[in-house]
DNA sequence: TTGTACGCGTTATCAG
DNA sequence: CTGATAACGCGTACAA
């Protein structure tokens, strides 16, 4: 009722062709005049512009850039959706993106090699001048990676970074942050520090991992076979750990959690099970969500730099693409801040 | 020291040209044997399989566009990525597009209705074949979307959608479910309701407000001054809202929050001013976030169905691109659950 | 079965 | 100052 007839192909946009034959003139001067040169009458200039205002001409892109031969398109991979730090991440990449006059095409693996691999294939066929990738916690693509690299397609790792392939990396000094997370509980007094870790193939893990057990050895910490428990990203995870340690009645004074959502997970079984956080046990998080400040108690946590992550990413990888010879592959570390809530107050003390 | 020269254009790929000349062959023949068309000679076919594999060709999708004149792309404007909702409805979208075939570009609109113009022109120059948006809160672009329309380029709302435009729109029921939540804390026994509205001008706003109104009507409730306070999407504005009620000490007994943030941070409120949910004050969410399960008390909510939303949205927009004619501009009202918490239990009843 | 020639929309080169 | 022509990479009607 509503609709114009509307074919399966694109609708008909008015071309340089179109308007030229309007003014019998040629296509070369049309397009000379909406490019604004020098070498054109400011006459012509003139009756061109109109004539193509009238018409409605919108250039198309797609005869330019096969002329051109890039795409002024960016590929970007990343794992999921499920928490909010990768679309913030995305925020960033996008803001620089769009102020370098790319695109970005947007592709999730959904933390499997596999789909990663489709994705990156999938990138590649539409001739992105480089790709941005956060990989999976099943692992690495190294090969392809590689195999992108030689080709010419450069690659910027962010958060979840290639531990084989040399090339931009972009990430967060966790071990450091971790180390000092842990130590906060330590000097808070808390002597039972356990730490929830999470997907162990994830470099960022074995990161968190490391400073964690480097702090509590630095201050002659024991460290028991239940002191670091596999949890993983998602909050189902970090209760369930908690709910065993507890029915276990193994409990720990503090936690050190991989992420927050763990920890938001830990912290309900404590309540459930007619504990108090902190009193009977703190928790820390990691990777700051808006939730740490709304639960009961606010929680203590590590605020990722993430809007800027996608932003230093993006920025590299431009820098590779637009730059002649390419800059070489460093990496950048984003510093962090820890945020003290009431989680991780030792109220002993 | 690790990188190839690396020209600001891009790499140059194995043309269809390049393995005939290897072949001394004619592209034409090469074009056939790869689409591995009956019209050509077995022999041949292989021969050139094989030489396009040694060349690692790869077909140009810039060109293939450029003659088939569609770009198989969709545009894609939200708001935002403040929270998880559109993330996981752009699953749902990528999930259908990649089906389809076709490719995704996303934007976001940062709630303002000049970038949302902005993103609308861009998606229009990169010929994207259909436009899928969520509107921003400051208002609608209704010209330019009938204009995007009358070109040629359909466009499919969602969530957010347009008053003025006819086009397919995918929702949910927000009046009945905001009805229904209404309903639900009024037969729960509780007397002084109050409302936390969203943004005023969108239109999931005014459904969920009417629906809490026409509630309250029916059930013979008072509506005072104060009944509906405006309160935006974000959670500080709960938290104002709140303290600001209870430190006038009007306090309701029940309040139906326009979303999860919003009542997250009331929540927040009501537990500093040594008050509890759901004894002094019961607290009911909308559009289901994760966090909802995993605080004290569990928060009662509406449950959209996030993923769902993106895959019907995005069919109805293909079935726009692809069928002639194109179906007519259907309304899908996606039906949507009320998760019944500890939050909006009445202890006293 | 294969090759030739053209068009998709644009810009660049060269000639006028 | 302007016009004709080639080229970007691909597909395809038409001719051989």
């Amino acid at each position: 009722m509503q609709n114009v007839s509307n074919t399966a192909v694109m609708k008909k946009y008015a071309t340089l062709k179109d308007i030229a034959t309007a003014l019998k003139i040629s296509t070369a001067t049309v397009s000379r005049a909406l490019a604004d040169r020098w070498d054109v009458n400011a006459e012509t200039k003139r009756i061109v512009c109109e004539e193509a205002k009238r018409q409605n001409y919108k250039p198309n892109p797609i005869a330019k850039r096969l002329q051109n031969r890039h795409s002024k398109t960016i590929g970007l991979v990343v794992p999921e959706f499920k928490t909010l730090f990768f679309p913030i991440v995305i925020s960033g990449i996008q803001k620089v993106v769009d102020e370098a006059g790319f695109q970005l095409l947007i592709t999730q693996s959904q933390e499997t090699m596999e789909v990663e691999l489709r994705n990156l294939k999938l990138l590649e066929n539409n001739m992105v001048e480089g790709i941005l990738i956060s990989i999976t916690r099943e692992g690495e693509n190294s090969d392809y990676y590689q195999e992108l690299i030689d080709s010419g397609i450069p690659i910027v790792f962010f958060n979840r970074v290639s531990s084989s392939i040399v090339a931009p990396k972009v990430i967060i000094d966790d071990y450091k942050l971790a180390f000092f997370a842990t130590e906060h509980l330590i000097y808070s007094g808390f002597n039972k520090i356990y730490h929830f870790a999470g997907p162990e193939k994830l470099a960022v893990t074995k990161e968190r991992k490391r400073g964690f057990l480097d702090a509590m050895k630095k201050h002659q910490r024991e460290i028991s076979e239940n002191s670091v428990l596999t949890t993983g990203v998602y909050s189902d995870k970090g209760y369930e750990a908690m709910k065993m340690l507890i029915q276990k009645n193994e409990l720990p004074q503090a936690v050190f959690c991989f992420n927050d959502p763990t920890a938001l997970g830990a912290l309900k079984a404590i309540k459930e099970e007619g504990l108090k956080c902190p009193d009977d046990i703190a928790l820390v998080g990691f990777s700051e969500t808006e939730m740490a400040q709304l639960v009961d108690p606010p929680l203590t946590s590590v605020q990722q730099p993430s809007f800027e992550m996608g932003e230093v990413a993006a920025r590299l990888l431009i820098a590779q693409i637009t730059q002649n010879p390419p800059p070489d592959a460093e990496t950048v570390c984003l510093t962090a801040k820890m945020n003290i809530r009431k989680s991780s107050i030792n109220v002993k003390k």
